[in-house]
DNA sequence: CTATGTGCAAATCCTTTGCAATCCA
DNA sequence: TGGATTGCAAAGGATTTGCACATAG
């Protein structure tokens, strides 16, 4: 029991919310996941490993409530649900950005930000006070990278 | 008509699809609403004002064209639906970020792309060629921005 | 004991699809 | 004419919700 889920214990029970065995499951199964981007499903499969009477609806709603305290976070790769991670931004206090491989489909993270300039340039020249971003590159990776040579296609 | 239609028309008809009235239609509600971000439920509602003998799954089946043809280009704010807009990235071959204000929901646009130092370093670093970007910065627009005494929030 | 959490199934929401009718080249 | 396009309704997939029961504190 890593000292990460006591500290969430206490994020929850701070406004009353408990820290039951079936949460405490979906928690784990993000954390040992942290590097994967897992849809609801695909959570509620890992849990059911674990422990086979929780539901569909109990995972939906627990990953609803991680996402209000920013345990998790959710984004969307545009494949049609919504994946979650670990929200690593509450430690250091960045967000990661995500290369996405249009060929394979691979997520790549990015740890550098590199935004600083942009968001000054949006604090100042639209009066905007930034609490977040998210940022998407989609190209090709390593494996799918065009060839230089004789890449004719249309 | 603008000549932007007859372009378009020739980008379809290149690739065997025709520029049909109801995808005329679609195509000028889209036009007409450059600034905006539009779902298909409202591209469908503005068509239908004009000609009501359009079908929703019509709706649906122009905008995938159009967005296979990047004529337009699908984003998704986070409120389950996707939204489309004209795509200005044909034009200028820079793609524009959204800045969303997590109180009102307002959308703003920001046309400076100030993007080319991360991406070179990706390509650089990770070996991937970058085809396309999307960045959402979210945050409190000027209006929703928060008092800076007095806030003891939460 | 009492509010909170949960499973199940039904409901919802957006989007896609099957099919017969329609249209355009 | 014949393949592309379309409307309608039904299907689909992800997520949410209603409700009776189980559980934590």
């Amino acid at each position: 029991m890593p000292r990460v889920i006591g500290e969430i214990e206490e994020k929850l029970r701070a406004h009353d919310y408990k820290m039951t065995p079936k949460r405490e499951q979906v928690l784990k199964v993000l954390l040992e996941n942290k590097d994967k981007h897992l849809s609801a499903e695909e959570v509620y499969n890992l849990v059911k490993l674990r422990a086979p009477d929780v539901g569909l609806a109990t995972v939906y709603r627990t990953l609803e409530l991680f996402s209000n305290f920013d345990i998790i976070h959710s984004m969307d790769f545009g494949d049609g649900r919504k994946r979650y991670e670990f929200s690593s931004q509450s430690m250091d206090g960045h967000r990661h950005h995500h290369l996405i491989c249009i060929d394979c489909g691979r997520i790549i993270e990015v740890t550098e930000d590199l935004l600083e300039e942009l968001e000054a340039r949006v604090t100042n020249r639209y009066n905007f006070v930034i609490s977040d971003h998210e940022l998407k590159i989609f190209g090709w990776c390593r494996e799918c990278k065009p060839q230089k040579k004789n890449d004719q296609s249309p």
